[in-house]
DNA sequence: GACTGGCACTCGCTACAGTCGAGTGCCAGG
DNA sequence: CCTGGCACTCGACTGTAGCGAGTGCCAGTC
């Protein structure tokens, strides 16, 4: 367990250049890119030590040296500093994302510039409708006995789904039906709202009862169980640098797996406090994302969270720049939607 | 020119087996797996003058034959019949579609289905805002100077926008604008409505002025200029099957077109009357999608179109089948959206 | 005149041997 | 504890040879 300073640099030498390189680094390589002030052989001592902890590997016997998983984890959380933004970075992303019109917009522009700027796949959860509030249900009838439903929440995502209604409904009956379900629901969290629905439903006269019955059975589908999160993504096309080095040759697992919402939800979707998550390679869940890594962090207005996003790519990837990029544009979505 | 009988079966064959095996096809393979009725000189020589009048084309000297674009070009025009879909695949689709609540969710279940029964890329286009009319159009008061544009229309489709007044704005205000946006454009295509768009500003009492030309100017900008059009994606993992084969190896320009919301309204979105459109390779406009092929078709309910779906893959595919899948799922979701 | 069998030829693919060199592990000495 | 030296390993690359699928052409047959 004896990793001294001078083993941990060589360590953090080795991610480096591999990160930059993506060819596996030599000890003579090594010394002459870095001063590490001791000679090749020296190094190779080291590295032998770093080998047997796992740390970095070897591709075959007479070649260089490749960090693992493991040393990847060392290195994010013990020997690597984060990156501050350049100038240029932080222009990019105000110009980016300045001028969006809408929650869609947003997420789009978001998705995109994160992509772009870390020039790897790109993940933005919409915000999650289960911390949202209710800020106004609107009936509008489509048929005598259809209605539209539409929801806004006050993270400006808006909802909306088809009511089939068991018989023709009057166009009071509406009104009174818009008015009983917004004076009961908004401003409530959705991930409260199921009581209060039943209570709607318990309280309504005779005559709205049928109606206010389907209505609340499509309520709670719509905004508590079903297809509740959306999920923007980009740059896809990025998992094709380096040209099939990384990913070991096959990126069909990967694709498959970015098609699955739920699969998205689980990279960046579980939010907690803490600031920032990284998964490196086997340390993610899911078996086809295994030889890659997840960067990912929440964001909201201040300093509540209503979503996540992140980035997915290789895990050799430059992960001081990644986290520092992650980081800073979840800050200016947070503020973006801290406007509104 | 003389293309007997005999030459198109030829090419007929090769087209079968090229696609089948995604080897080129050698004389003496042909014959066998074909009842041509002729010995593999005589099918050299037809070969000979298809390759001629550039139908097939050798990847090497010593190597069997590959349909080129005009082959598939002539082999879907003239060569081929659609097959009827299998009775399983009929109930593929009808299982699939079934229980759709909302147009993101007919949308979504179509994309899917499509990139798994084609096993190819999927891509469907919302119904186009510009053939849709207005169904209704609700204003919601967010803050004093700030309400929230629902537009709800025909097709189902339901775009939202925030509204920045220029000033703060009483409750019967909004209650007299959104009756006059609703007197006036309920009902009109999205086409047409700049016009009325303008009336209403003019018609405007003074004191609505103010507000009534903020909401105009959001009205044009969403409903007729901005994204106006939206698209769904599946099934990229389906690039991947055939080994890197097709595509010259490299899914980087694919994956980089399948980005852009432009290209991919390209590609489906040029909606004609006529049926079906396939464009194979070359024909392709767009650069990146030189070696693809695309299936493309319009749908709508009953005999309007209102947007477009369709497939893209390798110009190796098997067209008789893509085509007979495309336009089936076109007129079940065709069928489907008629029912609301 | 159209088709066929035969034949020489081309050329990509695979296997094999040989060389090169980057990189290692180990060891003796400072 | 570090270093220079040395023998060793093994992948990458090169060149050669043989195989075989497939072709084009030609003379012969129906």
């Amino acid at each position: 367990m004896g990793l001294d300073d001078r083993k941990l640099a060589v360590l953090r030498a080795i991610v480096e250049d591999y990160v930059a390189t993506q060819e596996p680094v030599g000890s003579k390589a090594l010394v002459e890119r870095h001063q590490l002030g001791v000679s090749p052989a020296t190094v190779r001592n080291d590295m032998a030590v770093l080998e047997e902890e796992g740390y970095i590997r070897q591709p075959h016997t007479s070649a260089g040296r490749v960090p693992t998983d493991r040393g990847y984890r060392l290195f994010v959380d013990r020997l690597s500093r984060v990156k501050p933004l350049s100038p240029a970075e932080r222009r990019a992303i105000e110009r980016f994302l300045f001028g969006a019109v809408d929650l869609d917009d947003v997420v789009h522009r978001t998705v995109r510039l994160l992509a772009q700027l870390t020039r790897q796949v790109a993940v933005v959860q919409y915000p999650s409708l289960a911390r949202s509030s209710v800020r106004h249900l609107e009936l509008v009838p489509i048929s005598t006995t259809r209605l539209m439903l539409v929801m806004i929440a006050d993270t400006g995502r808006v909802e909306q789904r088809l009511v089939e209604l068991p018989g023709p409904i009057p166009a009071d009956d509406v009104t009174d039906l818009r008015r009983l379900v917004n004076e009961k629901l908004v401003g409530t969290r959705l991930s409260e709202t199921p009581p209060l629905v039943q209570a709607l439903v318990d309280e309504a006269t005779a005559e709205l009862r049928p109606a206010m019955t389907t209505l609340s059975t499509v309520l709670l589908e719509t905004l508590v169980e079903r297809h509740e999160e959306r999920i923007a993504l980009a740059g896809t096309a990025n998992l094709t640098r380096g040209g099939l080095l990384d990913f070991q040759g096959s990126l069909r697992p990967i694709l498959e797996a970015l098609e699955e919402e739920v699969v998205l939800l689980k990279l960046i979707g579980e939010v907690e406090p803490s600031a920032m998550r990284v998964r490196i390679g086997d340390e993610n869940e899911i078996d086809n994302l295994r030889s890659t890594s997840v960067v990912s962090t929440g964001y909201g207005p201040g300093a509540t969270i209503v979503g996540g996003l992140g980035v997915l790519g290789p895990t050799r990837m430059d992960y001081p720049g990644t986290i520092a990029t992650v980081r800073a544009v979840a800050r200016y979505v947070g503020d973006l939607l801290a406007q509104n």
